[in-house]
Formats: structure tokens, sequence, C-alpha cells
DNA sequence: TTTACTTTGTGTCTTTAATACACTTTCAAA
DNA sequence: TTTGAAAGTGTATTAAAGACACAAAGTAAA
């Protein structure tokens, strides 16, 4: 039986492999993660986006799929951060039965290959009227439960993201073209989860030589209005060349 | 007949995920990897050890099993490196034929686990006797091509390897209890593929203080004999406890 | 219009780490 | 006894990290 199910989707979905997406946003005071609400039960816990995969498509492309299809994010910044697979990653209760509704193979044993993705969250405000109409973004500080094996996969998403920003300038994806030094401070202070002296910090940056100041400057803001600077990419892949691999923090 | 013990245990392997190991050695000159002889014709490239799965085991106690089967280690250095899996990586013909003859489902599409592993070469050398007669230790430099996508998985494997050597002393692993700091020395050279100034490295592996001098020198050679250290374990683990993120190279 | 409040923006000093560099010592083998 | 080959060692220079405090510029409220 098992084997036959396999056989009729052989050109399709596959039982035995899912892609699962760490969504991270930054909101200007923290780090949020997109999360899908399957809400069959009151209490359910959340779960992070994400799907079994077709036969034609590689790894990459599932989970930009995935990005799509149940957040409607396109072009967005994707890393793979490795595959999990206990047997038992998929054996809660509540689990389980979420998987018999929405599953053709509900017992399969799948490994799912998690990815993190960073987006501008004022690229993607959930509306109850998308078809993404159940996920929501959630204070990643504030997530104690998850389901299947997601708060695990959260953890490494998390460690892997600030492995990554000590070495590439990666969180300019979570901010909007024009940005202040500020907020750039808190985004790593966020990730990093540690405090970084704002000056040491400003001068680190400025010496990266990665940001071009506007000619620009915040309004309306009740205290002293700050320049707004934009990321310069042309600078970033001429330095990433010649080769870097400190961001020293 | 390989066939059959396969089919027999068709209920447990996984047709869809398998694992494959990097195993790297050392051997004071420079980085080796144990590669798989598949045989079958002249020239067909060499493989990295691996296998399918079982629907029992998770993807480290798989990359385990597959460890000690083919090459006959146990208790190893093994970290995930991440999940390949392009529909392409199994289609080349030579890569074909051998599936055909070692696999139930020889075009099932298979996304594969990668792991690297750090081995003492002392403790595995292989031998026509031995139970993994087609594997041998193969000069890293010298690798050009390799089955399905292993190259590939070689290479990021390195990466991977890189990244780590810079943050834990994950080094020990490739080398005896007792050693040279040259030795050492030449290792860490191997591994970041540049050279490091003698009195620079010297430095700063004493400053981790995670090595401890034996009160024993090297014997027999035609030079002046190298103090013999060992790795402080107790130390490094103290070290990581308190917590610390360089090893300054 | 003045005051209070809030955030921006800036420089220097100290300590630590990185880098560059050359000669003497000790052994075995010839 | 000489030769060859690797071990072992220190200092000076430069670069980066870290610690630290106050004036400036805007809005809002009194």
């Amino acid at each position: 039986m098992k084997k036959n199910s396999i056989k009729n989707k052989l050109v399709e979905l596959n039982p035995n492999v899912s892609v699962d997406c760490v969504i991270f946003g930054f909101d200007f005071e923290k780090l949020n993660v997109l999360l899908i609400d399957r809400g069959a039960i009151l209490g359910t816990p959340l779960a992070l986006p994400g799907n079994l995969i077709y036969n034609s498509e590689n790894l990459d492309e599932a989970a930009t799929r995935v990005l799509e299809e149940l957040a409607g994010l396109k072009n967005i910044y994707l890393e793979q951060i490795g595959a999990f697979g206990d047997p038992l990653r998929i054996t809660k209760i509540t689990d389980q039965e979420w998987l018999k509704a929405m599953r053709a193979e509900p017992s399969a044993r799948v490994i799912t290959v998690a990815y993190f993705s960073l987006v501008k969250m004022s690229d993607y405000v959930p509306q109850a009227s998308s078809f993404a109409k159940n996920a929501s973004w959630v204070s990643v500080q504030e997530i104690t439960e998850l389901a299947f094996d997601h708060l695990e996969i959260l953890n490494t998403a998390k460690e892997s993201l600030k492995q990554k920003i000590r070495r590439q300038p990666i969180g300019f994806n979570l901010l909007p073209e024009k940005f202040t030094l500020s907020q750039l401070h808190r985004l790593y202070e966020s990730i990093l989860e540690k405090p970084l002296d704002k000056r040491n910090f400003r001068r680190k940056i400025q010496k990266l030589d990665i940001i071009e100041s506007l000619k620009e400057k915040q309004k309306g803001v009740p205290h002293k209005p700050s320049q707004l600077f934009k990321f310069n990419k042309e600078k970033y892949e001429l330095l990433t060349k010649i080769g870097f691999d400190n961001f020293g923090f």
C-alpha cells in the first residue's frame, strides 16, 4: 500500500521529504518569525510554514515555492540550515491529527530540510483576506512551543543567523531601502541577543564602507531626526570578491 | 544478492533519503578523504561512503551506522553539513548503472543528508582483507571527480570544516593522542589552505591553554626532536562553558 | 515661549590581538 | 666532524576592540 502510493505520485509530491522555513522579520524593535496557525483546535501550537517537496524540484526551489504559496513572498533571501529527521518528530497527538487531515500518507516517515529567510516586514502584512490568512508575526522571544520539532528548528535558525551575520551583511534584507543607523544597531543587537556599544557599532559599520548616507532625514519624530542611509550593494560585492571574513561582532 | 538483502529490509529502508559522509583524515602532510571504489568498470568515479537510511533511525544514527558499516569506524566526530537534493544528482550514466545493481528502487528521487567526520588515520588503515576493502584514502587536493554530486558535497564539507575550526578545536580529532606543535600547525594550514606564521601560530595555540606539554620528546628523527603535547579536553570544556567564539585564525 | 523629554551623533584613550620577521639548538646520517 | 633538517624562541609595529559622556536637534506639553 505504502509502496503503491509512492509509485502513484512518483512524478509529484514526495511523501518522505518536506521543507520548513523560518521566516524572520524585524519591526525596528525585535526579531519576529512568521508562523502558521493550523487552527484545528484552540491551543494547537503554531507551526513554521512548510510542506512536502515535489520530486521535480530541488530543495531551494521547494523552499521558494513554500514561501510563495504559504506566505505570498517572492524574491526572498533564503539559506538552508540543515536536515531534521528524528523518527519521532511527527508523533505529537495534535500534529498527528493535523497530518491525518492534510496528508495522503499521514504516518510516513518525513525528514525535513529547514531554511531561514529574511524579509522586510513591510513587504508582508498578514491580512485576514489574503490566501495566507492563517499566518502571523510572532516575537521570537515569546515563542515557547511550536508544532513538530519546529522549536528545535527555530533555535538552530537563530544560531545560524547569528553566525552568518558575523560574516556577511545579510541583515540588510530585514530593513527597508532607507534606514537609520539606530535601526541597524537594534537589528544587530536583536539578532546577536546582546548589547553593542553605540559608538563602536557605528564606527565598525562606517569602516566597512557598505552603507551610503542619503541627503535626507527622518521627519515627524519627537526628537533629533536621524540621517537616513542605504545599503551599497556594489561596494559589498566588490568586498566579497576581494575576500573578507570578519564583520567584527 | 546484495539487492536481495536490501529488499528484505524494504519495510525499513527509506528509498528517498540517504546519508553521505565526508571522512577526513590527516597524514601529517595533508588532508585526505576516505572514498569508496564502487569498482564496476575501470574509470568509474569514486564515491563518498553513504547509503539509504532506515525509517527507525534518526539522521545522526544513520550516518554513524554508515561510518561503521562501510568503513569500520566507531565513536567518530560527526557533523551534519546539510541536505543535497537536486533531482538530477543521480542521473549520470555510471551512477545510474550502479544504482540499478544496488537498489530496490534505482530511479527513486533521493535526497541526501551530508556529514563530515574527522578520524585519526592511524585508527583506520584500509586493508584488502577488511569488509571495507574498497575504501581508500585520497588526498583532498587530488580529487577532481566523484560520483553523483559528491564533489559538491566535498567542497561544502571543506568549507564547513574551515568555518568550524576557527571556532572550535575540532582538529584534535584528526591527530593521535600525542602530537607535536608542528603537526598541529600543518593540520591547520591544510584545513585552512593557507600558510600560517610559525611563531604566531604557536603563540595563539599556547594562549588558548588547551594543550598540555608531555615530558616526552620525539625519538629517532634526524633533526632536533620535538616536544610532544596532548589536548586538554577538560580545559576546553571549561572554556566552552564560559563562552568563547574565536580561535583567531 | 519656555521647558522637558527623547534620541542622535560624535572622539579619545587603553588594552588586546594581529602581523612581520631571523637565528640558534638539537638530533641523525653521511 | 660536518651537513642537513626541523624545532624553538622574542620583539617591535600596526590594527582592532572596548570603555566611556555630553552637546545638538527635534516634538510635545506646560
